[in-house]
DNA sequence: AAGCTTGCCAACCGCCCACCA
DNA sequence: ATGGTGGGCGGTTGGCAAGCT
């Protein structure tokens, strides 16, 4: 038996968004927070899917997203975190604060991959382009060069002296040792097999351990003035007093997390809304 | 200026998984 | 154990804007 349809197709609006509807299902969340996306349209007044009103939350609305391109910092995290993950996005941008998957997809799809190409590199491997079509046509050879493969392509697949070497940055590609991956300690003990698999690298252990990332990346997420004004004035035309019903609610429970009290505050006065608490 | 092509990205679709009764 | 449901995910599409001829 298929899956039941997440709403009824009739009377749902599809398409771009309004102002209007943004408005709605904002007012809607602020004040609910979010719950029952499928009950969401009808408690908000929206003609729309719940699922569609997620994703336009969770890809537009969410006020703690970045706006504009992904920098170069983040560009090369997401290159390297692909060459880990493969098209793991929702992975990926758990690790990018303010970015979306749909974002990081969008861009991996425009961007990313011709500079890649440009580069020499395939996007699917992350290897040289030359080697890639080598690779292809030699599948079934043993090398053991070191191969950065996906991980979605590699389940299930334990590494090991009869196995696919482990997936490697790009930065390492020259310097990987295999035998890097016998070592182990307690606390790894407790992980599962594919992080104990990369125990040894900060960065993708910490994507198995929910941990947040290590003091090594580039950047560290603080979201200017400038960016949260530019949510603001860049999503409607007018400042939004509907803003104010926000403040009898708990703001940390809508996605204001990462904002201290000093720039809430300032962020509040910048859209002429001084007297909050 | 008009028509065509290309690039970008918001939004949709369908599948999958976790949870619950 | 099973089936229904909600939510999440990745792939794809469609519309718009900019660039080109």
């Amino acid at each position: 038996m298929g899956r039941q349809p997440c709403c009824d197709k009739l009377g749902v609006k599809k398409g771009p968004w309004t102002a209007e509807e943004d408005k709605k299902l904002i007012n809607f969340i602020l004040t609910n927070g979010q719950c029952c996306w499928r009950a969401v349209p009808k408690l908000a007044g929206l003609r729309r899917c719940g699922k569609s009103c997620r994703l336009r939350w969770t890809n537009y609305l969410r006020p703690d997203l970045k706006r504009g391109l992904l920098n170069e910092a983040e560009e090369k995290l997401v290159i390297d975190l692909h060459a880990r993950l493969g098209n793991r996005w929702s992975k990926i941008a758990s690790k990018l604060p303010g970015r979306t998957d749909n974002e990081i997809k969008n861009h991996w799809n425009t961007h990313i991959k011709k500079k890649l190409f440009k580069m020499g590199i395939d996007p699917l491997t992350h290897q040289p382009l030359h080697n890639s079509e080598t690779d292809n046509q030699n599948s079934q050879s043993d090398h053991q060069t070191p191969q950065i493969i996906p991980e979605s392509e590699n389940q299930n697949q334990s590494p090991g002296p009869n196995n696919t070497v482990p997936l490697i940055s790009l930065e390492e590609i020259n310097s990987y040792s295999p035998t890097d991956q016998n070592s182990s300690s307690d606390e790894s003990n407790n992980l599962p097999d594919d992080a104990k698999f990369y125990e040894n690298d900060p960065l993708i252990s910490c994507l198995f351990k929910d941990d947040d990332p290590p003091d090594l990346f580039p950047w560290q997420f603080q979201p200017s003035q400038e960016n949260f004004d530019s949510f603001w004035a860049n999503s409607w035309d007018e400042n939004c007093p509907w803003l104010l019903d926000c403040q009898d609610f708990g703001i940390h429970d809508f996605g204001f997390d990462c904002f201290n009290d000093v720039e809430i505050d300032n962020v509040l006065k910048s859209l002429d809304v001084g007297n909050i608490q």
